[in-house]
DNA sequence: GGTTCGCATTTTGTATTCAGAATGCATAGT
DNA sequence: ACTATGCATTCTGAATACAAAATGCGAACC
């Protein structure tokens, strides 16, 4: 058993962004290092190293003598972020290697099919959709494009706990990744691709009626 | 005059930025904390914090114990850069307003022509460069998507000093802006999109050649 | 009563200190 | 001569200490 060796700042980040995905922090908060740091039982260094991060990620916001807060949330900064990683994952299925694409297109229409489990809670719901979306980019050889991705969906990961499963969005979710997955199983990249856009332009419509208007 | 209030690590990451543009730092070499921080007049505290957001930058790298090293060059990794850069512009083009593209088109046409001045050295022509494709974004509304161009430039800046500057080279780039302007005074949207992406692909072959093979 | 000034408290920003890991050299052993 | 081990040195990683800015409250003044 290879034992860990990671620096601080990065486990803390992990752990921040796991608290993030369970809720715990809510958008607009401000963060109290002090008693943060007590909280994980660390010094105030490396957690402002890890806090330092997640503003890069876009998780939190900083602000000259008043520290850090997590960054609140907007319909508007929703839908540029939307726009972005719509972007992003096109060009990650573009420079894939479409043997590959076909190679896993059952598994991906296996496991859309598979999504409408009993009503679950959005966490499990948006876990599974993570996956999804993983195995489907996991033959693009650009990891730069790929760790810009991970970063940037951190930065999303705060909206996901607006909402709260649903029955029909996710079914309609599972249909648009059976859409996918049956292109990219005809070979058809182009029209994957599209698909994964108008996927990307869906979920957004399903997510924004539930983000309250802006600022 | 606003006097400045910013904290001690942007500022620091701004000289950085400002040396390595300079060509201070060669990519590979490793960061001495102490001497570094001495030579900025500052803590290796603010310093460090510095460095971690350049890290999420891609323009360091860190290892446990080892601390931190300007990232090296790779065909592979520039090769990468400039594909995610070529689909965020595009997007950024294509989410502008129409008529404030064909407003700019003149100037940017204008800046073009006058493009290819005295063979100067190529601190100056990347910063022409930076200036046009800076104009050409200006109107582009997703603010999350410029900040993440902006970054991402930042990690290729080191790859700009490897290139000294050649006149045949410069006035090919030139020419492709001259395009791309002339395809926005017509108010040819994907026109201008693909000729973008062109620009990109034709800058990146015309790097590759200055760029070393890969590790 | 309301507003403003000043002080106390809290919290952030930066410096300094301490501890532990990595590196390099010298020496001892084969 | 070469390898391996131990030690000294150097540097990073983390904690603590200090300084400065922001916030909140209360009293004095209008």
């Amino acid at each position: 058993m290879a034992i860990e060796r990671r620096p601080l700042r990065e486990q803390i980040r992990d752990e921040l962004m796991d608290r993030l995905t369970r809720g715990e922090f809510a958008p607009g908060t401000d963060v109290n290092e002090a008693v943060l740091a007590a909280e994980l039982g660390v010094s105030r260094t490396p957690l402002r190293e890890a806090l330092i991060t997640l503003t890069g990620e876009g998780v939190l916001e900083s602000n000259q003598g008043r520290g850090f807060r997590f960054a609140p949330v907007s319909r508007t900064e929703f839908r540029e972020l939307v726009a972005i990683v719509a972007s992003l994952e096109s060009l990650a299925l573009e420079s894939s290697d479409p043997a590959h694409l076909r190679g896993i297109a059952p598994r991906l229409l296996e496991m859309a099919r598979e999504f409408p489990d009993p009503v679950a809670d959005h966490a499990t719901v948006d876990r599974r959709d993570d996956e999804w979306h993983g195995l489907l980019l996991s033959g693009c050889p650009n990891e730069r494009l790929l760790d810009l991705l991970a970063r940037i969906k951190a930065g999303m990961r705060r909206y996901e706990n607006l909402v709260v499963a649903e029955d029909q969005p996710v079914a309609r979710e599972a249909e648009e990744h059976c859409e996918i997955a049956r292109r990219l199983l005809d070979g058809d990249l182009t029209g994957a691709t599209e698909a994964l856009r108008a996927n990307w332009v869906g979920g957004m419509e399903r997510m924004l009626a539930h983000i309250p208007p802006d600022r």
